[in-house]
DNA sequence: GTCTATATCGGGATAGAC
DNA sequence: GTCTATCCCGATATAGAC
């Protein structure tokens, strides 16, 4: 017998079911009655491994999360050097993500609609998704922390892997409504603008913007704040 | 017999119902049977006057732009002077915003949650939504023309409302997750970020950030194309 | 055209038997 | 853990009153 119960091999059939489904016909023309027949379960089983159809959606980030911390840890060993940059990094990462999530790009915004309702634990920006956030920011910290060709002025440190977070969360945001072929759109609103943000990350460094600086970390530590209780 | 129609008053009936409830308990708990039974029609009429549940949301949607107008005008007309600057005009525009907004706030969330799904017709960002989004970049397009004090770079200008009705957006998805009493911490982030953004447009006219400025209308002409389509 | 009453369906979610 | 039966509600349809 394997490790895995006959138990959680069920909740991954229910779950493969419900993805495959996704993928072919959309998050919402979807029953629970079709994903449970595909898994060959009946309806009350599928509802006893899933609360609800949003807890499969869950059930995907999480499965996502897993199964790109290898590609992430990858990704950033392979560009260990000294000589990789910052960019590449980013980019690496982004990478990481795109190509994760590109087969489910079409129903991606089903999931993510509810990001501007703070009830909803399916929420980015709930507590719900609160470790899946951290991972995600730690990969930037990572970034931030090994690259030796952007130095972020000190202040900006702590509060960069949060503002990469949010800028990355935007371009996928970006990528789910980009209809050009290929999402090619995307790929170059990406390339573009992390070479502004590297630009100005070292444009920041000069001691003639350190009043400007410091306006700009007063307003993140701000904005940070009010979001701690959400 | 006044110009509105008994129709139209019922259908202002029922809406009225919708919001009451939404108010009291929240966009998802309300049944239409219950809206209904509030506005004293029955279940068929109400979907003779909306088609769904989610019409009922545009319908506020609507209903609000049309009840923002002559107070966004009042508010630009009272700061009509060459005295009043560009900070302040935008101030005043948020603040009609958000004191519109403030009696439905708590579930306001539940209305913008389909921010992020393309094929919603409710996302801010869907063509249906389309008149709303352009009523609302005009109002800073006044704020940024009138306004004497903040002499924006020429190439800026064209995406400036753009850019303001996107910021707006963030500031009322960040008062929506503010729970500090009375959304405190939100002016405070509006004040603030408002500084900050005529600062940087100050700023941004000096000769030397030429190259600069370049690159960041390339950006916005580059993000802006991509969503043309959606 | 405006509205009621009522029946019906599809699908998310639950209860309780086994 | 799994299934069947059931409930609730959004949405549709229809027949008819005024």
């Amino acid at each position: 017998m394997r490790p895995t119960s006959k138990s959680e091999a069920t909740r991954a059939r229910i779950l493969d079911a419900a993805l495959d489904l996704f993928r072919l016909q959309g998050f919402e023309p979807t029953t629970m009655r079709a994903i449970a027949a595909r898994a060959g379960v009946s309806l009350g089983s599928a509802y006893y491994y899933f609360e609800s159809k949003e807890d499969l959606v869950m059930a995907y980030y999480e499965r996502a999360m897993e199964a790109m911390t290898p590609r992430m840890e990858a990704a950033l060993a392979e560009r260990a050097g000294i000589k990789t940059g910052f960019e590449e990094r980013v980019a690496a990462i982004m990478a990481v993500k795109f190509d994760y999530f590109r087969p489910n790009r079409a129903f991606l915004g089903a999931l993510l609609r509810h990001a501007a309702d703070p009830e909803n634990h399916l929420s980015p920006f709930s507590s719900s998704t609160l470790h899946i956030r951290e991972c995600d920011q730690a990969y930037f910290a990572r970034a931030v922390a090994e690259s030796r060709d952007v130095r972020a002025p000190e202040e900006f440190v702590v509060h960069l892997p949060r503002l990469l977070w949010l800028y990355q969360m935007g371009l996928i945001l970006y990528w789910i409504y980009d209809r050009s072929p290929g999402q090619q759109q995307t790929r170059l609103l990406l390339e573009k603008s992390l070479t502004l943000i590297t630009g100005l990350l070292r444009l920041a460094r000069f001691a003639l913007l350190k009043p400007l600086r410091s306006k700009i970390v007063e307003l993140m530590v701000l904005a940070e704040g009010g979001l701690d209780h959400a």
